[in-house]
Formats: structure tokens, C-alpha cells, sequence
DNA sequence: CTATTAATCAAACGTACGTTCGTTTAATTA
DNA sequence: TAATTAAACGAACGTACGTTTGATTAATAG
């Protein structure tokens, strides 16, 4: 046998990137095997070579246009917000609405770093940071006018996005409650605190 | 060969445990072989067979044993708080310092259930979710007589926990910050939110 | 209706996998 | 010192790995 009877290129590319990421967070990325992928695909190994140049360069490809869109997607956004306030909460919503409908991406992107090459590591660790700058200046702004408290920029933008992706682990399409109102609670953990009222600083 | 001069079997059981942490977080466990383990030890393959029956055997009895430990190390620990805004702020320290000081096992709990068999993936899941209630029932508590604001208990649960875990991920021994501080800013972040003053409820 | 290109195949390369087996040497006990 | 137990060994089992090669068939263009 050969070409398949119906067979097209752009179908079977997104077939394997599908599949692809779905198996490395079952397995993990160098557990994962080409036969494998090729069998979900429904397709023999070396066909998959049509597509990728290699297995590290289909991990690199899939964390960089995650990272990518990610990006892309923060800055399409339209509104972002004026004041501190708002644009936190803006940000909060966001965020877990962007990670909560792409788990998959979002634990790869978690996980696998650890299995990309130098340059590939490189390259993603700086999207990373790109993004996390989105929060960390509208932290700075806010406590540079003081609608916000004191506090050390690099460790609550970390724990906030630790926060907020969090979700990512536990959500359910079914669970109890909807993804607006997970974003309201967050929103309000974020904004109020858990102890609104204790120990205020000033 | 055989026997090698000066073996012990608890040195070796120990120094296969250790092996099998490092190479767990750097392979995934399906990707780390018995082959690479055994070679880290100093010993042959079919050597690290005396000290487990499987390697599934060898993941289970990793993540099983971690969580054990947690749970009986927040047992042990003695001063607890009183009040919720305490119990609050000794949790939030005690897990942050625990957690900060077993990397490898913390990332191997949140990465490998997928890799556990069923029973040993209820264990693991039931023992994670009776560490979970610790924290759910001083929030409760703190709600209950007031010392709180209002909020869904679970998902203030997972949002907390997955904040202080989120440590691990960017901690580095020779840092900015020492433990302490990073605990500190946490607590802040924790009790007293990150904007305290805003959006306030009552 | 032929020529070309796109999409897939089958087969093979050397290498490594988890695990079992029976053997061999070191340490301990009697 | 002799007997026993503890701790390791080397070799082998069938199976699967990522990747390359060249052939083969389906769709498209002239």
C-alpha cells in the first residue's frame, strides 16, 4: 500500500498534534513513542517523518506556539482594564479562562521542559517570562500608586500564577461549579485576600 | 563477580531510592529505565531486583511513603495556632518549609499519578485528600466565627495550596530570599490578600 | 490523458527495554 | 573453621525503540 484513498496533508499535521499532546501528558514526553503517535493517527511510524523533523522537534514546536498564542492572546485582548483594580482582575480572568480550555498545552508546557534541547529550553523559558512581565507591571503599578500594599513583586507575581493555574489541575467541564463563577472566587482571593480585614499593614 | 566487597543492603535501598527521585524528575518515570538507575547506584540490573519487586512497585512505594510523611510531619508539629488567623499562618509556614526541602518528591506527587496502578492511585489520592481537609477545616473554622470572609471552601482550598506548592517550582537554595522571607511574603499574601483594602465585602 | 507532486507504505538499521535465571563471592553465625 | 545467609553478578528472554530508505499509490496540473 501507499497514499490513502481521502489522505490530506493539513488533516493528518493536525491529527499527529493532537494526538501528540495527548499521549505526552499520559506518558510523558520521552515515554511517549512515534508508534504510538502513528497508531492513534492511524498512519505507519515513518510517516509521521513527513511531518516532523524529529521528536524533540515536535516537542519544541508544540511549547512554542503555545507560548506563542498564549502571548498573542493577552494582547489581543480588548479590555484590559484602566486602573490597578481593573486591570487585575481583568488579568485574573483571563488567565484562567486561556489555561482552563487548553489543560493539555498547559501541563506540556509545565512538565517538559525538562526535554527540550538548549536552544528550545531557551527560547520558551523567554515567552515564559514575556508573559509573566504582563502581571508583574500591573502589580508594580498598582503599589506605585498605592492601591495596592507593599509586597515583594517577584514572589507574589509567581504565586499568583501559581494560583491561577492551579485550576488547570483540578477542573472538571461537569464539576460543581462554572468557570465565571471559579474566576469570581479567584478574582476575589486575589483582590480582597482570604483575611480581608486582619493584620492591614497601614 | 558477585557479592562486592563492603555492601550493605541498606545503603544500597537508600542509594536506589535517592537514584530513583533524581531520575524520575529528569526522564518521567516510564522514561526512566532500571537500566540508568542501576548504573547511577553502581550495581547491575538485575541487582536492584533485591530491593523491589517492580518498577511500578518502586513508583508506588515513592509517592505512598511521601505522603505518609507529610501527613504525620503536620501531626507532629506542635504549635498549630490557636485562633484561625494563626492556624492560618502555621500552615502556610509549615508547608511552604516542608515542601521547599523535598523538591524531587513534591514534583514526582503532583506529576506520576498517572503512572500509578488503580489501588495505588486511590491510596495516593485518599492520602492527598486527607492532607487537603488541614488546611479546608481551618478555613472553615475561620469563616464559621467571622475571622473570615465568605468563599467557596474548596476552591480557596485548592487556590492556597496550589499558591504555597508553587514555591517549588522557582525556589533555588542560593536565591534573593531566604525560606523565611519567601514564607513571610506568602503569609502576606494569604492573610491579608494582595490588595486589602479594595472591593471590601462588609 | 499523461506528468508531476503529495501522501503514504513496508522493511530494515543497530540499540535498548523490564525481567528472570542460576551462579558467585562477602559477611555473619555456630 | 564450617555452615549459612546477604548481596551482588553475567547472560539471556522476547519485545520495542527512533529513524532512514526506496517503492507505491492517490490526487492534481498541463
Amino acid at each position: 500500500m501507499a497514499r490513502t484513498k481521502g489522505s490530506v496533508g493539513a488533516t493528518t499535521q493536525k491529527a499527529i498534534l493532537d494526538a501528540a499532546k495527548t499521549l505526552i501528558v499520559k506518558h510523558g514526553f520521552e515515554a511517549m513513542t512515534l508508534r504510538q503517535l502513528a497508531a492513534e493517527v492511524g498512519v505507519q511510524p515513518a510517516s509521521v517523518y513527513r511531518y516532523i523533523d524529529s521528536k524533540d522537534a515536535l516537542l519544541a514546536a508544540l511549547m512554542s506556539t503555545h507560548m506563542d498564542a498564549l502571548i498573542c492572546a493577552w494582547e489581543a485582548l480588548e479590555d484590559k482594564g484602566e486602573t490597578p483594580d481593573e486591570q487585575l482582575e481583568a488579568f485574573v480572568a483571563f488567565h484562567i479562562r486561556y489555561h482552563v480550555e487548553r489543560r493539555e498545552d498547559v501541563f506540556i508546557a509545565n512538565m517538559e521542559l525538562r526535554s527540550l534541547g538548549e536552544a528550545a529550553r531557551a527560547d520558551v523559558v523567554a515567552k515564559r517570562r514575556a508573559y509573566e512581565l504582563n502581571l508583574w507591571r500591573i502589580l508594580e503599578e498598582g503599589v506605585k500608586t498605592g492601591d495596592f500594599p507593599e509586597t515583594d513583586l517577584e514572589v507574589a507575581t509567581y504565586a499568583i500564577l501559581a494560583m491561577l493555574t492551579g485550576v488547570c489541575f483540578w477542573y472538571r467541564p461537569d464539576g460543581r461549579l462554572s468557570i465565571e463563577q471559579i474566576i469570581a472566587v479567584h478574582q476575589g482571593l486575589v483582590m480582597r485576600g482570604v483575611v480581608s480585614g486582619a493584620l492591614q499593614t497601614a
